[in-house]
DNA sequence: TTCCTTGCAAATCGTTTGCATAATG
DNA sequence: CATTATGCAAACGATTTGCAAGGAA
């Protein structure tokens, strides 16, 4: 549908995402790259993560803080949003998929997936918090 | 903290959600009650829904379609969305609040709290799609 | 040369906010 | 009367888009 071709924008951002673990905004992103991409533009960053996240090399999270989050571990997981710091943290945690049947059970439809978020407080802001 | 004085625009945009089972967005609830309100604003339908909400009147679903929708029933439920028609539903399930615990094996936070959204194609548009 | 991609700026969309006025307690 | 709530419009932040120019195939 789309031929697509090669840009070095396109790389770089992509590249920088796999570099990550903090899962970056758009902002962050093109921040990020603007001291090697002088001219970069935040237009090419908002394209290309979209056009990345469509093509399923990079997810892009709704964590609920309004912005946008990318990840380029594009592999099963879950994510943590730290109440207090906002961070957005990997969980390692085992299988969950049996909510979908869960779910579906008094369900009439087709569910085929699920999102799913947790919230708390993270290991840092506890530690910093022993009041 | 907020002496909170009574208003029939917040009265009625309550009691409008409250006859309603599909979710509305803000812009629904406004043009809903435009007929007996006809200088209501959206302002003041933002205004109310996010007081109600910190009140804990209803819920604010980030279902990620870009704009909130929002849910007088506050009782625990979980919300199905359909990638097709977008219909926001809610689901009579079990509870699977035992995902917090499995999240919470390998962290070293404290998770005290999930949002899951199910998605996948209603029973509506399973029905019209028998191709 | 074709047409995808960029940079830039203007436009959109959902939502929030400032302010003068109206309504509540 | 003290204050909260409203309507209106302007302001906002995040994201998208139109367009002319640049770069890949």
């Amino acid at each position: 549908m789309a031929p697509l071709k090669y840009s070095k924008q396109r790389e770089a951002i992509l590249d920088f995402l796999k570099t990550r673990k903090d899962h970056p905004t758009a902002d962050m992103v093109y921040n990020s790259l603007r001291p090697d991409f002088p001219n970069l533009s935040l237009g090419t960053v908002y394209r290309n993560l979209a056009l990345l996240a469509d093509l399923g090399e990079i997810l892009r999270l709704r964590v609920g803080d309004g912005t946008d989050h990318f990840d380029a571990d594009v592999s099963p997981h879950y994510h943590f949003i730290c109440s207090e710091c906002g961070s957005v943290i990997d969980l390692e945690m085992g299988n969950i998929d049996e909510i979908e049947d869960i779910a579906g059970m008094n369900f009439d439809g087709q569910i085929c997936g699920h999102v799913t978020y947790f919230y708390g407080k993270c290991g840092a802001c506890c530690k910093s918090s022993m009041s």
